[in-house]
DNA sequence: CTGTATCCTATTCGATACTG
DNA sequence: CAGTATCGAATAGGATACAG
């Protein structure tokens, strides 16, 4: 029905887990958590200390989002004060290579992308003469 | 000063270029518009064509940052009516592989974090009786 | 120590209308 | 065709206070 060669595959319709996928990362702290137990079980308190500048909320809100998804699993040791570990799971250490990956990208090209940038800024300067 | 073993590097500060990068792709439409260009020169309607439900705007400003990071050369032919092709850079080659391999982690783990979210939300069921 | 709850702000995004 | 401008809704995120 459709003339052969007249577009591509629509890529919000095929790809659409891909989609789902990259919703789960497009956020400021989930690769940054995810990153963060890489190394191994980590307190709750432990994850806040390695990324200095997340809040409580976003914390937890984050850690409990990779729980659902499968990622990390939670631990909870009863004692008082209570002591929760959190670790990575199987399938959440299968993304430990991509993120390994881009941050070995970002070591190679970033000053690439900080180059582009001054070029733009400069062809696209606004006053000029101000 | 400080104890030897204490702590952990901290992400937030040694990281801080893969947090710069992380932010590049932390939104919505920047991974798609890239993975459309990966063919090959598209025209500013075709890439809109292949992203069904983005919308002008946020297809405009994509390409723009994209353009500014040096990610997408963009060639304008003075012709009336006007058009106007987007291409990767070298750079933005670059990225391909590394979306190219999470998409196929999507193929082969996605149905594990769907899984997951059931077991998870079935889990907290809010109701249960309701 | 590990959270929850609330409020508030900032940002993102989409819809619509208009232009060279 | 390929944008730009404007507006408003929705969402994400931060600060603070409080709790088991």
């Amino acid at each position: 029905m459709t003339p052969p060669s007249a577009v591509k595959p629509d890529i919000s319709v095929t790809e659409c887990a891909y989609r789902r996928v990259l919703e789960i990362i497009s956020n400021k702290w989930t690769v940054l958590v995810i990153f963060a137990l890489e190394s191994g079980t980590n307190r709750y308190g432990e994850i806040r200390r390695r990324i200095a500048d997340i809040s409580q909320k976003m914390l937890t809100q984050t850690l409990r989002q990779l729980e659902r998804d499968g990622f990390v699993k939670r631990n909870v040791h009863p004692s008082i004060p209570p002591a929760v570990e959190y670790e990575l799971t199987p399938l959440g250490e299968t993304l430990i290579p991509h993120m390994r990956q881009m941050k070995q990208w970002t070591t190679d090209y970033y000053s690439q992308v900080e180059q582009a940038r001054r070029s733009y800024d400069e062809a696209h300067a606004p006053g000029q003469t101000k």
